[in-house]
Formats: C-alpha cells, structure tokens, sequence
DNA sequence: CATCGGTTTCAATGTTTACTGAAAACTCGA
DNA sequence: TCGAGTTTTCAGTAAACATTGAAACCGATG
C-alpha cells in the first residue's frame, strides 16, 4: 500500500473515532456514529463485514445499528447484481443529511414536548388561585414557543438548500 | 388544603414527571430536568431542602443538579436578607430560555464538532488520489455546512425576542 | 476557637444503556 | 426439500451514567 492511501486511512480513522465520540454527545450511540462517518466516507457502498470489520466490531452491534441509519434515513441499502449480501451507502449531501437530522428530532424532541406542554395547559386551565393562574400562563408560554419552533424547524427542513441559503444571507448580511 | 390548591399541586407534578422524562430524550439527565421544572414553576424561589423534599431525592443529587443548572444560566442563587440557606430561582422568559440552550448546546455541540472537521480536512488536504481528493471534499462540505449553522445559531441567540419574531412572521408568512 | 447551619465532595451502589456471541430464522439455488 | 450463505433476534454481560449517604469542609457567631 502506497504512502497516500496509508494517510487517507489514517485521516479516515481518525474522523471515524471522532466522529464517534462526538455522537456521544449529541446524545447518539457511539457505534451508529462510527457507521455512519465511515459510510459517508465510503467510496463504495460497504456490507456488514466491512463495517464489522472496519470497527471492529460485533455482527450484532453491526447490525442493529446499521437498521438504525436506515430508519433514520441516513442511510440507503443497495444490492448488487449477483451478490447476495446487502450493502449500506449513507447520504452524502449535507444539506440533505441536515434536514433528515432536524425532521427527526423534531419528531423525537420536539412533539413529544408540544404534547406535555398542551396537555398540562389543559389541566391547568382552570385553576382560579393567583398561583394557579402563573401555572397556565406558563405552560401557554412555552406551549406557543416550542408550537413556533416547530413550524419554524418543518419550514426550514423543507427548502431547498439554495433557498435556505439566499434566505439566511439576506437575514443576516 | 383547598381543592384548587390541591388541583395545581398535581398539576405541577404532572408536570415535573413529564419533563424529566423529556429531559431524558433530550440527553440531560431526569433530575436536572425535573429541577429545572419545579423551579420554573414555582412562585418563590426554592432550597436544596425543598427541592429535595418536593422530589424526593438526596441531598448530594439536588445539589449537584442545581448547580448544573447554575452553570448552564437557567437558574440563579439567590440571597435572602438574614437568611443563610441559598435559594434558588429560574429563568421563565422562554425567549431567554431558548437562547440559554441555544448557545450552550452550539458550546458543546457545533463548536467542538467544527474542530473535528477542520483538522481532519486539514489532515487530508495534500492527498493527491481521487479517493483522498473525495474525502477532503467531503470533510470541507461539512465543515462549510457547520460552520454556516454556528453563524446562524450566533444571530439567532443574540437576537431581541420580538426582532425574532418579526422575522419569523416574514419568513413564513 | 468550638459550634452550628449549611454546602460540597466522593466512594459505594444502583440503574440504564450498549454490545457480544450464538442460535434462530430467513432466502434462494440446486 | 435441503443446505449454504446471510440476516435478525435476544439472553447474558460489560460499560456508562446517575444517585445515595456520609464525611469533609466552610464561614458566621458566641
């Protein structure tokens, strides 16, 4: 193996590891980083030996995680002719990698929230005490706040990259 | 106890419950949560014991929970003339909350993940094959890409809250 | 400077979450 | 229908994270 392709590989691993460590934060699992920095950095679609291997890794962890980019939309599986085993390739466009991401938290964080929110203004609603009267005002508060990200989040998830440039140009210029 | 008084009172713990277990989707740990809660919805400012109290959990979990609030800028110390105790208190303006976790999450999100980006495209910037030339690419779009969100998570966090909503109005209206 | 009211720290423990490895289930060609 | 190749599941285990409770600490007061 020749010097050039010795570094790429040591690059690669390095932003495999990071990458890694940084999911953790984000508050994903470390493995499914790990995938999916090494498939968006991938030439080739890989198979789960490949990843196994790569990370070294169980075929399980593998596996499930793997599943776990797929339900996320990250990533994509492809056959190929005359071969039996499945292989991965994750979305390489980072536009279209951003509005995957925000679509789902939006639908992990954002609405579960929205729904506590409404309903503890529901229950509230009522309550004719001074103190119980903050309660409401409080929870419609923050009920209309995360109701406005949350339409802010869907209209955003939806432009075009191009547009959501021009637009946060003209914003913030 | 009245019946109102007793109707907010389980209002509010219905409440407490609800987003600490949200807390937990988010990625921040149940009691921070569930603290952040109570003292947003308390009248006066509360201590360690009435928080301990109210949640039913030790002292050494109240305390060090409360101070992670402090630390991130949801919370305030407060002093009461001729008492020793330390109260605590919480931000309610939800445009000011938002813009709290906002810039702590780019803190401890974007900003490190840029650094990833940044070394590993500087790492595979010579790397003359078409694969390395492919993954320099890749890391420099990501790294575009974040970097444009921290300007924007910047703009955002510093706006006036009705200039924010102005501009929402337009963008969406 | 001893005591009191309180805060802070931290080793031990409990709880949750991730990972492994192997077995079960599936798929397709012969 | 069998069996080789492959995917999927899952019980058991390991690692990470949260919580407790008690001891150390701190500063104000007599």
């Amino acid at each position: 193996m020749n010097v050039a392709t010795l570094q790429l590989k040591q690059a690669r691993d390095e932003f495999v590891a990071q990458w890694g460590a940084l999911g953790t934060q984000w508050g994903i699992n470390r493995t499914m980083a790990q995938i999916h920095a090494l498939l968006m950095t991938a030439p080739q679609p890989l198979s789960t030996d490949d990843v196994m291997e790569e990370l070294e890794i169980s075929r399980g962890n593998a596996h499930t995680n793997t599943k776990e980019l797929v339900a996320w939309g990250l990533v994509r599986m492809v056959v190929r002719k005359g071969e039996r085993r499945e292989f991965f390739e994750a979305e390489k466009d980072v536009w279209k990698i951003f509005t995957t991401v925000a679509r789902e938290r939006k639908r992990r964080e954002i609405d579960p929230a929205l729904a506590v929110l409404r309903k503890c203004a529901e229950n509230s609603q009522e309550i004719q005490t001074p103190e119980g009267r903050a309660f409401f005002d409080q929870m419609r508060q923050l009920e209309e706040f995360v109701e406005f990200a949350s339409n802010m989040s869907d209209r955003i998830a939806n432009m075009k990259h191009g547009f959501a440039v021009q637009m946060a140009a003209k914003l913030l210029g």
